[in-house]
DNA sequence: AATGAATGAGGTTTCATTCAT
DNA sequence: CATGAATGAAACCTCATTCAT
């Protein structure tokens, strides 16, 4: 038995303590996208969420306690992807991830979420604690991309090699938004023409013991 | 060369101008990687730098004219990459690429670096100013890198398919850095290895019209 | 009338916003009667007014505006002083205008209404916004003027005339306070009774087209 | 025998050390119309002087002592205005005065000569240094204009009463300045006319025992 | 439980003054 | 003597956090 519940009255239910956690990050993400973690004030988080400061306090301990469950809260995106995938027969898999890379050339040089990754990245560089956050989910896409990379490449013999192989797809997605600051007017119609081509090579390629 | 000069005697010559300017540079660099930009104060700086706090402001006019600096610093390293490989002579031009991702993959996951960038980066999603001087240095970047593309790859017809080709190729250096942060203990021998073969594969791999 | 209410308990109510602004409003003219606008301190105006210099800043957006709302106060008093004059049947008028001249003598010396007025004409004279308040509030200090001297003057024909001599009045009140600065120590009672018998003539004496 | 003298040889002969002082106060002034005492720095002095900043501190031992020799420098002014009048033979002088009406307006509606002004008569309602230096010079022009009213008005009785309309004429002429600032677009040439009539009458008006 | 006023340390920046060269 | 780089105190302002109401 939680907390919330009961509404019957007039009055209407008070939300949740998850929703209303919920609504925090949310405002304070449209905060982070405007202005960067340093910029958002616990005043403009307030102001956002149409709540006052003090009542933030109440679901979180402080400021960074907001970050660190942004951070986490970026795990439900990555898995519902992956979720996607999974769901896809082996025959068309290959063509569905051709045609994610539409979508994810759009999200990665959307200028909110890139700029909103990078901050959490820079974050995680030096924050031990937003780093731990940040590589919990990265083991976990980890896995998952090992997943994908299995049932698309067979006979890919070491697991090293196939790890690489996934690391270096990872590189190129999350350089995309690096790109996306660096080189916001790119041809993304040529990107994508190339980006497929490149993609399933690197899904297909055999490996390749060097030297 | 300078205006400084005359060491020659017992006492230690003043520092030219540009040196201090440096030496004010690495302090910041110092403390930027260990709390990023906003986390550094001036005071943090000028302590680092064993200097009193007035004196950095007679060589940058604020604080964001010092990170500006160190942005800009970051292009003289990235000529002289590019004009190791111009001096390279064709033939051997594919090899010392691939032997220079060894060194490639040091630097880009060495926390200081990694760590920097983002920072720069991230300041870039948000600080027009800083934006401006990265996509200034991409864009050279980017020139250079296409004279590299066209040496390794003649036959390369659409310019707007090789310059796709080319932001690919940067997408793995640039995304490389938040491997760094998201994976940092990445078998990086495998990963070389991985990374030779598709290299190899994308500064060769010819033109492909989509569908 | 205003948010706050409800004293009866045993507790002192809060004060009223528009009181707080007041309370650090009174602070702020003793310490600038002290030291000028920029001797005194924000730190100054906090300890004077037993705040913390943050709450400070939630009352007023800055500094500047600290002295606006001084300049601004002022006009307040000002148009009292012409209400009353304004309540005055015609046959009493310059009677009451002469007895006038004593609380002016008293005011315009006193060098703490001075040094501040000084403080604010001197601020005006670089600062614009400042410039425009004060030149606002003079705008409607000469049209009450204006209708004061139509009053007891009611033959003068050229509008610009009597403006001008509205001027000349204005000169000597706005002079005393420069006198008090330059010679305190007037024998004040020759001085009212030459400014009785100026005054006089200066509001009664008729226009007369140059030479 | 003082240290400047003796050029002589091909070099420009240094100037005396009053000349530099002087060289320094007209700078300091230009500075000081620009910004005010507290915004003009001394690092704004020096570049203006075309100078050293250390070498204005071996001519004045701090910024204070500019401003009081600033401040001393007016009288100067003052008493070359008198001097010309006291060359004027009697029958003329009134005349003369008249005439003069029209350069005092042009000068104390000068935005540069009142904002300087009323910054030095700010300056002296709170530091009693400048206070004194402000008050002596007016204790000089006081004798002078007592001088100047004995001769149009030898009739004059009561001196308490004589200095009281010298006052009053001094109200007029210091209140301009302010006048200058909370009206600066005034009809001049009608003020003219105004202030002619008004001046005529305040040195002849005979004295007039109160009640 | 909710509010938002208050706190005050700490941020960036300026500048009068000194002093080694 | 002149220089101008260095000092460091102090200016204005912000904001995470607390707590009386």
């Amino acid at each position: 038995m939680t907390t919330d519940a009961l509404p019957a009255d007039g009055t209407k239910p008070r939300p949740s303590r998850e929703a209303r956690r919920q609504h925090i990050l949310e405002a304070t993400l449209r905060c982070v996208r405007r202005s960067g973690f340093h910029g958002a004030s616990m005043a403009d988080i307030a102001a956002e969420a149409k709540m006052s400061v003090g009542v933030i306090y109440r679901y979180f301990a402080n400021k960074e306690a907001i970050i660190e469950a942004i951070v986490a809260n970026d795990l439900a995106e990555m898995r519902a992807k992956f979720a996607e995938w999974d769901a896809t027969p082996d025959e068309r898999l290959m063509e569905v991830l051709l045609e994610t890379m539409e979508h994810a050339i759009a999200h990665k040089y959307d200028p909110d979420n890139s700029a909103l990754a990078l901050e959490v990245l820079a974050e995680a560089a030096r924050n031990p604690r937003v780093a731990a956050i940040v590589q919990a989910a990265d083991i976990e896409e980890r896995e998952l991309g090992r997943g994908l990379c299995r049932r698309l490449n067979p006979g890919f013999g070491d697991p090293a090699l196939m790890d690489a192989r996934g690391e270096i797809i990872g590189m190129i997605f999350d350089g995309m938004m690096i790109r996306a600051i660096s080189n916001p007017h790119t041809d993304r119609k040529a990107l994508l023409l190339g980006l497929r081509q490149v993609m399933q090579v690197l899904f297909t390629m055999p490996e390749c013991r060097g030297d």
